[in-house]
RNA sequence: GGAGAGCUGGCUGAGUGGUCGAAAGCGCUCCCCUGCUAAGGGAGUAUGGGUUAAUAGCCCAUCGAGGGUUCGAAUCCCUCGCUCUCCGCCA
C-alpha cells in the first residue's frame, strides 16, 4: 500500500508516477472521496465528543441525585446523528481502502522506462552460452530419453501443467534444493524456515497477491477459505505481520524450500510444454526484513545470493532490471536472473529479486522500533528466488547434456547425488 | 472432536456499568542528591487516527477480534480466534 498521507497530499503526482507502469489512477476521484472522508470523519468525531461529554455529565448528575432526563434527550438526538453519519463514513472508508489496496507500488527512480519484457534492461551477464558440437536437445526430450520425465501420467492424474519426475531427475531436483538451502544457510546466514503451504486471505493481502490477483491462486473452499501459496514469500514475509520487531533483531533473513502453486490463468499458450510453467513447482525462497535505510543494499545482497547458486552450478545467466511496464505490482524495483537454456536458445527467468519498500509492511502492519526517533516505523521487505528448482533442473539438464543424451552432474551437486557423476540414458 | 480455565500497557498484575487509557510493582528514560558500578528523591514512559506549522495543545478510537445491550462497556450478552489443563483420536 502506498502511504495514505502521500496520496492525500499529492494524488495527482502519484498518478503521474504510476503512469510509468501503464497504470491509470483517477486522482480527482480519489481526492473527492478523500475530502468527503475528511468532513465525515471530523463530524463523526465531534458528535462522539458531544456524546462522551453528555454521558459523563449523566454519571455526575446521577451521583448527585439530580435530574438527568434533559441530558438523556440530548444524547438520544446525538446518537441518531452518529448512526447516520457513521454509515456514510464507513462506506467512504471502504471505498478508499479498496482503491488503495488495488494501487501498485511507486517505482524506484532507477527502474528503466518501458511497456513490456522487450524493454527490460540487461544489467550484466555471467558466463557464455556453451557451444555444442551437436544439436542440443531440450529438457523434454532428454527427460524422455532418461525415462525420468513423464508428462503423460501427470496429465492423466492431474491435467495439464503438471509433471511426474522419476529416478535420477527426481533425485537431481532434490539435490539442487539441498544444495541451495545449505548454501544460503551456511554461507549467506539465512535462517531455515518450515512454513504453512496453505494460508488465509489476510496473509495474501499482506504480501499483495490479494485482492487483485485471486485468479492466479488455487483456493481451497471451506468455512474459512485457504489458498495454496504461490510462493514461500507469503508465509515467510508474513512472519512479521502485526509485529513490532526489536531493532537489534534486524535484519531478519529467512530461507525456505516449498512447493509453489499457481493457476496461471492468464498465460494460456505460453510454455505449454515442459517444466517451465507448471501449476506446481519447487522453489527455494529468500526473504529479508530490514530497516529502511538498509533495504537497497539488502536487495543487492539478496540478488547476489541467488546469483551465487548459478555461479556454483556454472550456468550462464544475465541480470535484468525489469522495466516500468513489466515490474510486479508490489515491487519498487526488480532484478530478474535469466539462465541460459540451450534447448530454447534463450535466457529464461529463474529468479526474481524485488524490493518492496514499506509497501508490504504497511499492508501487514509490520514495524520496528526506531531507537533514534523512538517511534514504531514500517519495515522494508525484500524477496527473491534462490532459485526456482524446477527451472534450475531444466537449466542443468539442458546445459549439462552430452551427445549421447546423458546429463553430467555439476560438481557441486555430486555430494548430494551420493557420488553420482553422470546420469546415463539407457 | 468433548469438558474446563484464561486472554488488560515492554513485563507482572489490579480493575464486574460512570471523570478508566486504565491502580500498583518491575523495567526503561531524564533530572536531583550522594566522593567511590550501592542506596534514596522527583518527573516521564502504549498505539493508531483527526485537526495543526508543530513529535505543542485539543479531539476520536483501541483492555484478543468482530457484533450487540446501554445515555455510558475493560467490566453485561453473542460469535469467532488464540493459549493452557484434562479426555478422546491420530502421523
Amino acid at each position: 500500500m502506498i502511504d495514505p498521507k502521500i496520496l492525500r497530499q499529492s494524488a495527482s503526482e502519484v498518478a503521474r508516477m504510476l503512469e510509468r507502469r501503464g497504470f491509470e489512477f483517477d486522482a480527482d476521484g480519489y481526492n473527492k472521496l478523500e475530502s468527503k472522508r475528511k468532513s465525515l470523519q471530523i463530524k463523526n468525531e465531534e458528535l462522539k465528543n458531544q456524546r462522551n461529554i453528555s454521558s459523563k455529565n449523566i454519571g455526575i448528575a446521577k451521583s448527585k441525585n439530580e435530574d438527568i432526563l434533559s441530558l438523556m434527550q440530548i444524547v438520544e438526538e446525538v446518537n441518531k446523528n452518529i448512526k447516520v453519519n457513521e454509515k456514510q463514513l464507513n462506506e467512504t472508508l471502504a471505498k478508499i481502502n479498496s482503491i488503495e489496496l488495488d494501487l501498485p507500488n511507486l517505482l524506484s527512480e532507477e527502474v528503466p522506462d518501458g511497456v513490456d519484457e522487450q524493454d527490460n534492461l540487461i544489467v550484466s551477464t555471467y558466463g557464455t552460452p556453451k557451444k555444442f558440437d551437436f544439436k542440443p536437445l531440450d529438457h523434454i526430450e532428454i527427460g524422455n530419453r532418461l525415462d525420468s520425465l513423464d508428462f503423460e501420467s501427470a496429465g492423466r492424474i492431474s491435467g495439464s501443467r503438471f509433471a511426474v519426475m522419476k529416478g535420477s531427475l527426481a533425485s537431481l531436483q532434490r539435490a539442487l534444493i539441498q544444495f541451495m538451502l545449505n548454501t544460503h544457510i551456511q554461507e549467506h546466514e539465512y535462517e531455515e524456515v518450515y512454513a504453512p503451504l496453505l494460508v488465509q486471505a489476510n496473509a495474501l493481502i499482506g504480501t499483495s497477491q490479494l485482492p487483485k490477483f485471486e485468479s492466479d491462486l488455487f483456493k481451497i473452499e471451506g468455512d474459512k477459505p485457504l489458498y495454496l501459496i504461490p510462493t514461500a514469500e507469503v508465509p515467510l514475509t508474513n512472519l512479521v505481520a502485526g509485529k513490532v520487531i526489536d531493532e537489534r533483531a534486524l535484519p531478519l533473513k529467512y530461507v525456505a524450500h516449498t512447493p509453489c502453486f499457481r493457476s496461471e490463468a492468464g498465460s494460456y499458450g505460453k510454455d505449454t510444454k515442459g517444466l517451465i510453467r507448471q501449476h506446481q513447482f519447487e522453489k527455494v525462497e529468500l526473504v529479508q526484513i530490514v530497516k529502511p535505510e538498509e533495504s537497497k543494499d539488502a536487495l543487492m545482497s539478496l540478488t547476489s545470493h541467488a546469483e551465487k547458486i548459478l555461479r556454483e552450478l556454472k550456468l550462464p545467466y544475465q541480470v535484468v532490471s525489469l522495466c516500468a511496464g513489466d515490474i510486479g505490482f508490489g515491487a519498487k524495483i526488480t532484478y530478474d536472473l535469466e539462465v541460459w537454456l540451450p534447448g530454447q536458445d534463450a535466457y529464461r527467468e529463474i529468479s526474481s529479486c524485488s524490493l518492496f519498500g514499506d509497501f508490504q509492511a504497511r499492508r501487514m502492519q509490520a514495524k520496528w522500533k526506531n531507537s533514534k526517533t523512538g517511534k514504531n516505523e514500517f519495515l522494508h521487505t525484500i524477496n527473491g528466488s534462490g532459485l526456482a528448482a524446477g527451472r534450475a533442473l531444466v537449466a542443468i539438464i539442458e546445459n549439462y547434456q552430452d551427445e549421447s543424451g546423458n546429463v553430467i552432474v555439476p560438481d557441486v551437486l555430486i555430494p548430494y547425488m551420493n557420488g553420482l557423476k553422470i546420469i546415463k540414458s539407457s
